[in-house]
RNA sequence: GGGGCGUUAGCUCAGUGGUAGAGCAGUUGGCUUUUAACCAAUUGGUCGAUGGUUCGAAUCCAUCACGCCCCA
């Protein structure tokens, strides 16, 4: 910023200044008093050292040990709480108590000292001690304060607790309140180490693009944009899939992308319109290989990241040592549903009335696969608390999937589900290019008939599968689920940095 | 889209028709190896917005905004 536009911004800052209420207007009078004696934002400081790096260094150092060594450091943090001649700074690792001794230090020091707020950032030099009841401690020295806060925190004791607060201004929620903190730090330790595991595991970590022609690799709305030059209307993701294939065609045989995809649909608390997939693609797999990956990653992560196989859920323990269930839908709704018999499952007419018990309203166009899908989710996902793959989707519900070889009413397909949620979904793919047409051609019928989620038709990805994909398997993984899952979140929002929020009124 | 709940000081919350409250934060003073530090004094409000009922509305009614929960 050039010297004439700070003039013009701390111009307009005094002139805000009566607008602000009373905190804030003391605040601004103690900033405004600090420029007239120096520069009020110095960058010269630097730390050698973190909180959490003292509590570990001389975590076994007692108070003697300690007086003896005069061990001399330089911190920086924020300042979140002072109780007397005592101050705790935070900074990203951790929070240490300083020890300002007001016959130790020149008046001049004491005086800025005294003059400094919670929420000041500070650089401090000083010496280790321990304090009587044993706390950690930097006997300051030297305190110097880097950056003036002019917004005063939330409640040093209960934090910041409005939601909606929380969402919309997340630099507060995450200086005060802890839990967040740490639900965050797992959301990026969890991702390092599903991203390591990939690459492990000879996968390579690709891009494919967000803003597509065709929005493909799935069935929902898109969210439509444009772009000026080329005068094109462009779509933001639904999916990678369609991309990450032509990459297994092309040779790339173990591929995933960790990013966002785009939805144009409503708000939850387990729905964002943007948010977090993992894909993979493995050739020469089926969606066997890929279940036996996906729960050996999962077990991985949890002992891994959370140091125990044990996750608890909102009050639920979910033990992902223990081998993961697998049954098909067909026995999942036989063995969760107990109104429903063997017989009910034998025709579409059977179906149908067994449904209509439970108050589904059956569509005529719904055929026994679908139906069936219906009673599973109505009555028996939410039973499925233990990690559990559920297989043999109907075909008619699984429109990229490859047909079993066994049934053709059924495919090479299986969902992940946790808690009673859904959390990744996977199968072997269909790699017939004139079969692949050929679906396409019917979804672009339902599109022209006015069905807004139906597909396009990819001309470009059928050309690339008549050169030939090899059989492959490929997975989804909802991340922000799965985060979700083992920070013990009870909504989505809580796992996303920035969640989508309406505008306030002004 | 429907239903329920919520919105009061910077933050966390009381307050169900009659002078707008508490704790924390802030300010002033005391105390200086404390642990939500403590003691004394003190400042701080468009009660989400707009209408209505009433002698009188934070409180009752209507509409709207935003949020949370449940349902579709």
């Amino acid at each position: 910023m050039s010297s004439n536009q700070e003039n013009q911004s701390v111009d307009n800052a005094a002139a805000s200044a009566a607008e602000d209420n009373k905190l804030i207007a003391q605040r601004r009078e103690k900033l405004a008093a600090i420029r007239e004696k120096r520069n009020a934002f110095p960058n010269a400081f630097r730390r050698d050292s973190l909180a959490a790096d003292l509590h570990a260094k001389f975590a076994e150092h007692s108070r003697e040990e300690l007086e003896l060594q005069g061990h001399p450091v330089k911190v920086a943090g924020r300042l979140i709480r002072q109780r007397g001649p005592f101050s705790v700074i935070q900074d990203s690792s951790d929070q240490i108590q300083l020890y300002v001794n007001h016959k130790a230090l020149p008046a001049e020091m004491m005086a800025e000292i005294k003059s400094l707020d919670l929420g000041d950032i500070v650089g401090v030099s000083g010496v280790m001690f321990r304090t009587g009841k044993g706390e950690l401690t930097v006997n300051v020295e030297e305190l110097q304060l880097l950056t003036k806060a002019l917004r005063p925190l939330p409640d040093k004791w209960k934090g910041l607790s409005d939601t909606e607060l929380r969402y919309r201004q997340r630099y507060v929620d995450l200086i005060a309140n802890e839990e967040s903190r740490r639900t965050f730090k797992l959301r990026s330790q969890i991702i390092a180490c599903m991203r390591q595991y990939f690459e492990q595991h000879q996968f390579m970590e690709v891009e494919t693009p967000m803003m597509q022609v065709i929005p493909g690799g799935a069935t929902a709305k898109p969210f439509i944009t444009h772009h000026n030059a080329l005068d094109q209307t462009m779509y933001l993701r639904i999916a990678p899939e369609l991309y990450l294939k032509r990459l297994v065609v092309g040779g790339f045989e173990k591929v995933f992308e960790i990013n966002r995809n785009f939805r144009n649909e409503g708000l939850s608390t387990r729905h964002n319109p943007e948010f977090t997939m993992v894909e993979f693609y493995q050739a020469y797999a089926d969606y066997h290989d890929l279940m036996n990956f996906t729960e050996d990653m999962m077990r991985h992560i949890a002992e891994q990241v959370l140091g125990n196989s044990v996750v608890t859920y909102q009050g639920l323990e979910i033990d992902f040592a223990q081998p993961f269930n697998r049954l098909s839908v067909r026995d999942a709704v036989l063995k969760h549903c107990d109104e429903v018999s063997e017989a009910d499952l034998a025709d579409r007419d059977s179906l149908k009335s067994a449904a209509e018990k439970f108050g589904i309203k059956v569509d005529d166009g719904w055929g026994s696969g679908r139906i069936l899908m219906e009673i599973f989710d109505e009555k028996v996902e939410h039973h499925l608390l233990q990690p559990t793959f559920i297989t043999e989707y109907p075909t008619e519900v699984s429109p990229l999937a490859r047909r079993s070889d066994d049934n053709p009413e059924v495919t090479d397909r299986f969902e992940l589900i946790i808690g009673g949620r859904e959390l990744a979904n996977g199968f072997s793919e269909l790699n017939d290019a004139e079969d692949q047409a050929a679906r396409f051609r019917e979804q672009v019928e339902q599109k022209d008939a006015g069905d807004d989620e139906a597909m396009h038709y990819d001309a470009d990805y059928i050309n690339a599968l008549e050169y030939g994909m090899p059989p492959t398997a490929g997975e989804g993984i909802g991340i922000d689920r799965l985060i979700m899952l083992f920070t013990d979140s009870a909504s989505i929002k809580d796992v996303l940095l920035f969640p989508h929020m309406r505008p306030t009124a002004v």
